[in-house]
This record gives structure tokens, sequence and C-alpha cells, in this order.
DNA sequence: CCTTGACTTTGAGCACGCTCGAAGTTGTAC
DNA sequence: GTACAACTTCGAGCGTGCTCAAAGTCAAGG
């Protein structure tokens, strides 16, 4: 049974995503219904496979679902919610953005408390002094 | 009723967090027993805040409870886990640094996307051509 | 013919991380 | 003395986003 286009595995592989996940997203509205070849299975299109990846990537950047469903639901509705849309997408980039200001303190207050550990372990390697509590207890900011 | 030390309320906001959190926190081992006024009522302590802190910031940037558990528990063991811990640190380095990549991407995207909705809109005002099939199914590549 | 395997639908279940409700105790203010 | 607010414990409940189980259909291969 060929009817053209991906089957839903080929297409979960293409977007790093499970079968169930994309038949849940159907459910939920995230996609509109998929076409079926003769036996009743799906059959994803190329502009599918697009679409499917843009949600993935708004959900690997924490997009809620509901973000998206009312993305979507606007984008059935056609040219008139332009405006609407985007202002979804400039509100989930004013989201990553503040995610990555958040991730980038926090990596850098790991790479200071990695650099601590080593120092402490350099000293109990030669019989040193412990400062554990600098690193436990001070959020990194210890040398 | 003063016995030294802050309250739940009053660290629940320095931290971020609300009261049940804290609570939550110490019954999953996440933080120890915390000492008591003489009224019991939790009174908590500038290491207890710092450690607070600490947990929220990786919280913040996705570590999962388990891994913070983890890490809380080698702590209560003492220095011979400091590799150990070391090496928690550093996966979760790892961790936030591909999320920062993911997101940076994300955000790249998006600019492109937002672009393309005022040029289209900016179009349409001036009653040109609709080109969204460009917006919405090319994840943003399209000019 | 019969097995195998990929699909279908529906509804239930799960992991995570809180979040809340109920019932009770204290300490302070009026 | 009594109202009120802030805490206590315990266990249950919830929102999100999947994830899976059951029962069935269909097509191809041996």
């Amino acid at each position: 049974m060929r009817d053209s286009g991906y089957t839903i595995q080929d297409m979960a592989e293409r977007c790093g995503m499970t079968a169930h996940t994309l038949r849940y997203y159907e459910r939920v509205g995230l996609i509109q219904p998929v076409s079926r070849a003769r036996n009743g299975h799906r059959r994803y299109s190329e502009a599918d496979e697009a679409w499917l990846h843009f949600l993935h990537c708004m959900r690997a950047t924490n997009m809620p679902i509901r973000a998206m469903q009312r993305y979507a639901e606007l984008r059935e509705l056609g040219d008139s919610t332009s405006l609407e849309r985007r202002k979804i997408l400039e509100d989930h980039r004013a989201a990553i953005a503040s995610q990555i200001k958040d991730l980038e303190q926090a990596h850098a207050m790991l790479t200071h408390k990695i650099a601590n550990y080593k120092k402490i372990e350099q000293r109990t390697r030669i019989g040193g002094p412990l400062a554990e509590e600098a690193v436990n207890c001070r959020l990194a900011t210890a040398g």
C-alpha cells in the first residue's frame, strides 16, 4: 500500500518524535487531520513535515501546547490572523531570550563551582585542608 | 517567637519559591531537616538560604529532582564524594550548554519568521499578494 | 491458510513537580 | 477570652505532556 507520502513511523523519525506523539498532536488539533492511504493509514506530506518540525522546535524550547494550539488555530483561520500569530511568536522569542539568560548564568555558576571542586580535589590529594563549605554553601561565589 | 533564623515565608520569598515547595523539598530530602523554633516552626539559616538558592538555580535550568536528590545525598556523605558530585555538575553544565544551543537556534528561526510576518503584513496593507505559505510551512528559511 | 507486523481507535495510565485541603497548635492583638 | 494569622503534618489531587494497552484491521510472505 503506497498512496504517496510518509508513514507515521517515517515521519516520527524525521521529526524526532514518536508515532504516539504524532497521533496525539493530531488529536489535540496541533496538526490538521492527516490524509490517508486506502487502508486507512496516515500519509504525511512535505508540508506536514515542515509544520511538525516547527512544532517540535517550539516544544523543544518550552512553548506550552496551549500556545501552539492557539497558533495552529489562527493559522487555519487564514491571513487575517497574521498580527496575532506574530505576537505569539514574539512572545515566545522573548521567553526564549529569558531562558537563555538564566541558563547562561547557571552555566557560569557551575563553571565556578566545578573549578572549585577541582581545587579541593587537588588539595585533598596532597593532604591539604578541606574547604567544602565554600563549594556547597556559597553558590560558587567562592574563589 | 524569635529563635533566630528566617521563617518559612521569609525564606520562600528570598528564594523565589513557595512555603509549600520548601516543605516539599525537605520531605524529599533536598534539604536536611530544618531547625525549629520552640513552637515547632521552621527557622532557616543563612546556609540553608545559600543551598536553597543553589537548588532553585538548578531547577530553573531543568535539573531533575532526582539528580538534585543524588547531589544532596552525596553532599551529606562528605568529602569522599567530591568526584561524583563534580561529575553531576559537569553533566548538568553540558545539559545546559545543549539547551542554550537549541534555544539560540529557535531564537534565530523565530527572528526570521517574525521578519517574514512583517513583510507580509506590509504587502497586505498595500494590497499586494499573500505568501503566507512561506511563513507557515518552511520553518522560516523563506526570504 | 496463517503468521507477522505495521497500522488503526479509544480511553486509561503515568512521571514529574508541585499544590492544596483538612485539621490542629501557637502566639499576638484587641 | 477570643479572634486572627501563621505555622504544623499528612495525604490527596492536579496540570502538563505524553505513553501505553487493548482490540481490531489489513497486506504481504511463506
